[in-house]
DNA sequence: AAACTATCCAACCGCCTATAA
DNA sequence: CTTATAGGCGGTTGGATAGTT
């Protein structure tokens, strides 16, 4: 049990955790010192910055300072049109995956893009509890995908990899038709109206198809991961290879 | 001019994962 | 194998500023 001594102990040791650790807004004084551990140091085991530097913050305040804002690479400025757009495709396609997003986007932080996509796009999207119930959804899928990936041997992995690319590519080219077949005025309303109804048909009829091949050729089975033609990206992503989609 | 509201954004929090011990 | 730790990520908060009434 405790003694007096170790009671004092502990208590003044939780009081001096509190303290120890500056929060809040970062003086200049802070930066200089920062800036120059990572001139020393470089950049990572940011845990070490207290001592090495004698900043009162911690570790992850210190990585988040200087990947947020320090960082020299770091493009200072407005968001621009091209940039926005960009942001725009690619949350369509990965949802809220911020740091994926920012990896496209040089000189840009994940919260600067989700800071910028909050304040100008929040409003439009569908309601919170709907991505709720879609992120949940994902998150399954994601672990679903990443058991089965691990069934297979690297030749097959690569197969079902090319075929889930392949199927990208046709619903980027599905999107631009149909923003053609949508939008022009070459069509009525009610020619526009049947163009998507034959697309959805179309599209739907290479979605099924490439399911079923994955499962009676393969054995790998896609639960309604195709339904969000943005799920593809992480599947790429967790098969591990070095394809990066270009814009 | 003052009060109120909306927007922006830096920084925090909790959770998760990878890796070291 | 288990545990501890660091780093990374996305969600959220709260203060500062801009805009509106």
């Amino acid at each position: 049990m405790f003694n007096l001594r170790t009671m004092v102990g502990h208590w003044s040791w939780g009081l001096m955790e509190d303290e120890v650790w500056r929060k809040g807004p970062w003086t200049a004084e802070e930066d200089r010192l920062l800036m120059e551990y990572v001139r020393i140091y470089g950049e990572g085991r940011w845990n070490s910055v207290a001592r090495l530097a004698g900043l009162k913050r911690n570790g992850k305040s210190c990585r988040l300072r200087w990947v947020n804002y320090l960082r020299p690479d770091l493009k200072r400025g407005h968001i621009t049109p091209h940039e926005e757009s960009i942001i725009l495709e690619l949350h369509a396609r990965w949802g809220n995956r911020w740091s994926t997003i920012a990896r496209s986007l040089p000189g840009r932080t994940d919260n600067e893009i989700k800071n910028y996509w909050r304040t100008h796009f929040k409003k439009k999207a569908k309601d919170s509890s709907d991505a709720n119930g879609k992120a949940k959804a994902r998150l399954l899928r994601r672990q679903q995908f990443h058991q089965q990936q691990q069934q297979f041997n690297p030749i097959e992995m690569t197969k079902i990899m090319a075929l889930l690319e392949e199927q990208h590519d046709k619903s980027n080219n599905n999107n631009n038709k149909l923003e053609a077949l949508s939008s022009s005025s070459a069509f009525t309303e009610a020619e526009k109206k049947q163009n998507i109804t034959n697309f959805y048909s179309q599209t739907g009829d290479n979605e099924q198809s490439l399911i079923s091949e994955l499962n009676n050729n393969h054995g790998f089975v896609l639960p309604e991961m195709l339904n969000e033609g943005l799920d593809v990206g992480w599947a790429m992503e967790l098969g591990g290879y070095p394809w990066q989609w270009q814009l």
